[in-house]
DNA sequence: ACCATCGGATCAAACGTTTGTACGCAGTGG
DNA sequence: CCACTGCGTACAAACGTTTGATCCGATGGT
């Protein structure tokens, strides 16, 4: 590899004059950088990182820590840090801890050791303790998509409360009267917030709530199904569920087809995320968006902001959701499925405003 | 930070007995060696993998280069690549370049510069140049999930002749002979595989192609849609069309579904990649599965032999795919009445199949 | 008593940069 | 003619490690 004082030598200057060269110092006539940079191009110089980042202190890398990357809402996260960390003249390293706790203090004692400059975790369990060990630690970092009640640290999350009002709220608005929620484990904050917003829209209408259409399940599709069945085989049946998480309502879709309860017919169904194929013309989920690829633009760019000049003010953002409507939500009692509103899926216009 | 010498200090010995004690080098009595390493501990020591990489010349870094790591299936090639790395205790930065050439190139040497071990492109179109500059480089690097024709680099892809085929004998095994084939970008070397292989099987069998069933669009929902519309809406329908993925299937699917063409009944499909989604109870897609995680894993695995011990022999793998049969393929005709015609002569032999 | 050996530890160079300080030199104003 | 200024450049220290060479004292053999 070719280093400074190659270039030095060829040139017949000190290796500080070429550095200060590259780095376009005014200290130098611009005759003799423009002539140095001709020969360390010649020369097919490429500086060496690690040595600047040694003498700088800093790195220029940020790590970013989620629990499985080949989740599509944890890969349109890392996509957006990785974008705005990019512009910016940062590289990202990737950790996926599999949600394995050790994995993650595994990583974290890595990540200082590369002198990361800074840190995004987007796989933080509820209070996880190793986060209290970061916090006490140098390197600053951010919390993305799920906060961390014991520490006082930046972080962007979607408004939970908010979406799960939307949601409701549609449903209300369609008429509905008997409304299900099945929630996610009970130590997922999220997933408690769009449950206590659920609770109140529904005070607010004087609308009583059947508590054995409340349920609380895995994020997954199979738990979904579990706990549709149970619903919808009950003795009574709401006319609407709202499902903490796109891959519950699709578990809720698959035991409604099998019981012949037709959607939105029989049920109405509301989602939350809208994953990719939440749009697929099968299902044509109605559900509440999350600004995924924002929440991770957005905390790359809090993370630079704080490793570049300290933190400022208190950084802390609460993105509003939205919510898209399509075919698996209607007025109770419909009997013709065929006259639904399709409101055109929004062609990933979050995505568009900062991507690429 | 703490550095070697603080430990020095604090232990009363030189600098280079820390390392060595830190290092567990022989030369040292061992009695020194855990004393040292316990005020290393008290101290809070994290060694700097900076200064490390710089005097030994090697950062312990892999770069991952992928065109958009929202997708699951870079997704999961991603997972798997990060898992086996920090295995053997290498850190992965993370690139994604949006499909874009010119950040393809920013991001090389923006990895040449910070001394990336290797590289591992999942990102590669076909025969991109900037990869035969990479070549010329020093840096070693391996592709996955596409090859590039002009480049002799260690490869790991699925088998996508054994994976077309695959698809297209179930289709001539259910008793179809109205096949259709709907591709990538005809410059996407495993679309042109699959497309190859499904003449292959048919000339097998001596069926005959009709070319108005040969389509090429982009890997996108939007365009099978479009080309599913263009096929099943002809004076001629095929009984069958396979698509070179499942985006593309999906396509299909919705154009059928518009058109009132039943599947499987009056149409069977096949997809390709087994995307998560595919098996969601509206979807249930007949597809190829490809090994995605194993692919990353074993790609990471080829980069680490060759950057640790130089390359021995030839790293090149072709991962077996799997046929996943759903609910889309069934035998052809089962309800639909004799709308059958038989096919004018195909003409064929429009591209010589070129070698390989 | 001498030399060789050896265990245990230090010295110093090296990795590739950046950057504060100093140096030499030309011009300028007094 | 001196002091000062300003410009262009060089020197050298520093960043935190590793590691070959070296050193010192004790031990053992002859």
């Amino acid at each position: 590899m070719v280093t400074i004082r190659d270039i030095a030598q060829a040139a017949g200057v000190s290796p500080s004059t070429v550095s200060r060269a590259l780095n376009d110092s005014p200290l130098l006539p611009d005759g003799t950088k423009s002539r140095i940079r001709e020969i360390a191009r010649e020369l097919g110089y490429e500086r060496n990182e690690l040595a600047l980042g040694l003498v700088k202190g800093v790195s220029r890398v940020l790590g970013l820590v989620v629990p499985d990357i080949g989740n599509p809402f944890f890969g349109e996260i890392a996509r957006g840090v990785s974008n705005t960390a990019h512009n910016s003249g940062y590289s990202v390293v990737l950790c996926n801890t599999e949600g394995d706790r050790e994995r993650e203090r595994v990583y974290a004692t890595l990540l200082r050791r590369r002198r990361v400059d800074g840190l995004v975790l987007a796989s933080v369990k509820m209070d996880d303790p190793y986060v209290l060990e970061l916090a006490r630690s140098q390197t600053p970092y951010v919390l993305v998509s799920r906060l961390s009640r014991f520490v006082d640290a930046p972080f962007v999350v979607v408004d939970d409360r908010e979406g799960g009002r939307l949601a409701v709220e549609h449903l209300v608005r369609l008429g509905h009267t008997r409304i299900g929620f099945i929630g996610g484990p009970s130590d997922v904050q999220s997933s408690n917030d769009r449950m206590e917003a659920c609770r109140e829209v529904l005070d607010d209408h004087r609308i009583d709530i059947d508590e054995t259409w409340l349920r609380s399940a895995e994020f997954t599709q199979q738990a979904g199904h579990e706990a549709g069945l149970e619903i919808l085989s009950g003795p009574t049946r709401p006319s609407a569920l709202f499902a903490a998480n796109d891959m519950i309502a699709l578990g809720v879709m698959q035991a409604a087809d099998e019981l012949g309860v037709t959607i939105p017919a029989e049920l109405s169904l509301v989602g939350f995320n809208d994953i990719a194929y939440a749009a697929f013309p099968r299902i044509q989920l109605t559900t509440v968006a999350q600004p995924t690829y924002d929440m991770g633009c957005i905390a790359a760019e809090y993370l630079l902001a704080v490793t570049q000049h300290g933190r400022k003010r208190k950084l802390r953002k609460f993105l509003e959701p939205r919510l898209v409507v399509r075919n698996t939500t209607a007025p109770p009692g419909t009997t013709s499925s065929g006259t639904q509103q399709t409101q055109p899926r929004a062609k990933r216009g979050l995505r568009s405003k900062k991507g690429r």
